[in-house]
DNA sequence: ATTTGCTCAGCTC
DNA sequence: GAGCTGAGCAAAT
């Protein structure tokens, strides 16, 4: 478990909350048109890929978390509890991402991991 | 392409 | 508390 520092020096454990705050405010980094990995939000995050899908699971905010662009590592789509699948891929063609047989193609996928490097 | 093992918060009982 | 369930992943087969 990673901690969180707060301020003046005082630090506790992450909580789930701030878990969940953190990956939403990744996901704002995600362009329109473009994808993140389970995996990726995870190993910025430092917790398990899992972890990251129950977030989205659980969060009930519909609109304001860009809960579709979040796809398996290897471009399968996984689960979307609005809709299902068929719904998220609808919302990603909206939004100009590239499919090949039910897959996101490689170059709409983004790490966001060399977007914090430099 | 498919199977196997790992992982961990939430849900149910 | 114990046991089951996933919006996952990587390695082995």
């Amino acid at each position: 478990m990673i901690v969180w520092e707060v301020d003046k020096g005082v630090v506790r454990k992450a909580t789930i909350k701030d878990l969940m705050e953190a990956t939403y405010t990744l996901l704002n980094l995600v362009p329109q048109g473009k994808t993140t990995t389970y995996g990726s939000l995870a190993k910025i995050l430092g917790i398990s890929p899992r972890l990251v899908g129950l977030f989205m699971k659980k969060n009930m905010e519909p609109i304001v978390i860009p809960c579709h662009r979040v796809v398996g590592k290897n471009g399968e789509l996984r689960g979307y509890s609005r809709g299902g699948p068929r719904i998220k891929k609808r919302l990603l063609i909206l939004e100009d991402v590239c499919f090949n047989n039910n897959r996101v193609s490689r170059d709409c996928i983004i790490s966001l991991n060399w977007l914090l490097d430099p």
